[in-house]
DNA sequence: GCGGAACAACATTCCCAGTAGTATGTTATT
DNA sequence: AATAACATACTACTGGGAATGTTGTTCCGC
């Protein structure tokens, strides 16, 4: 995939293949479904590799958790500093998450609801630990967008009925994409960018002419 | 929960509870996770019965896909058939459809992301066939949204960008409802209320001043 | 600058707990 | 007596994880 790199390897770039490669397999046959023969196979390897590198398969599905708030934080943290009114601020953020959403759909869409079943499940303290900084972090983030809705609201440059109620909705149509986005092979970045712009104006500007 | 019927009960009402057992525990411990077993335990019964009425296990996941799809339909299609403005009816089905998702939780939380992943697991010709009519339910239903979008768009009570992205943007928002619900001890048949209107109206109106 | 020890990065093999599904009772109803 | 509606007991298999084997690389004293 990126064997043309000058070739820094080693171990970190190692690492990160097993995640990328659960993360497709998670995406592709579901979390319990998937397993690590199959993450192994993606990878032309054996489950001596992955077991190398991690614990156990919650600690991938872990890794690769935290590696998909990572991207939507580098995303949308940026347009956080930006010094311009809310509605804008906000307008930025949720094209930048949408586009966050396409660009790295294997990790968004491993967990979608993965958060919650495995809380459940998981057996050991430590791992009960993990999973509720995991939470945290989405609360953090989903937090962002409950901010900058506060402070348009304050500003008057956002009307919405209750902005905890508007926060969820906007992340609940924006995380949809997870839902319905397929990668065809024809789609451009422009159309790419047609959806994430559309979804951004749906939202700020509501359906009502 | 609707022990006090006139007990027409009988074989139907057997395999009903079947079902909302089902969903039940789809809901706390995941499609894969939870076991026929355990489902048995919600009604203190064993696998056998369960196995009485049901070939496999993924039959019984599509009587509850099948179920929860039929609670939209009965909530939302007879908005549909009202005669008032498109925007209207688009605002009394978003209130409608928020309050199937909290009226039916374990139902709606069971079925989501779990067809395209079952679609890829299901063995069986058969399973698949059935599959692909869960999803074209599940895409006539959406198309009402849209109909509706693409109705008041043509009179003009309703402007968007893409009829089909704002469609997507609306579902996606009424459905994030099933990832952050929760239902709690003191919440009154007000309180729920609010939420419903309170997310149609932040769909509508947008969140621009 | 070399022999080998220690280690990293895997591959192979094996075990066993858990689970879907089956086969075979058992009882009440019609 | 036939069948519906279950319960009980059993089988077969899958997949996570551990134990162990193999190979290339690094490092270190002499």
């Amino acid at each position: 995939m990126n064997d043309l790199q000058p070739l820094p390897a080693g171990k970190v770039d190692s690492v990160q293949q097993i995640i990328d490669a659960a993360a497709q397999c998670f995406m592709a046959k579901g979390l319990e479904k998937a397993t690590i023969d199959d993450i192994a196979d993606v990878l032309a390897a054996t489950k001596g590799r992955v077991y190398h590198h991690f614990r156990s398969k919650n600690a991938i599905f872990f890794a690769v958790h935290r590696l998909a708030m990572q991207y939507c934080f580098d995303a949308v943290a940026p347009i956080m500093a930006l010094d311009i009114p809310a509605d804008d601020k906000l307008f930025q953020m949720a094209v930048a998450h949408a586009h966050v959403m396409m660009d790295t759909l294997p990790y968004q869409r491993s967990i979608r609801l993965g958060v919650d079943i495995y809380l459940r499940g998981s057996t050991t303290e430590a791992e009960r630990e993990v999973l509720r900084e995991l939470i945290e972090l989405r609360n953090d983030y989903e937090d962002l967008f409950r901010d900058v809705l506060r402070e348009g609201q304050e500003a008057g440059t956002v009307d919405v009925p209750d902005v905890g109620l508007a926060g969820r909705a906007i992340i609940g149509a924006l995380n949809g994409l997870v839902d319905w986005y397929r990668i065809r092979p024809g789609q451009s970045e422009a159309d790419r960018a047609a959806i994430a712009d559309g979804l951004a104006r749906t939202i700020l500007y509501g359906v009502k002419a």
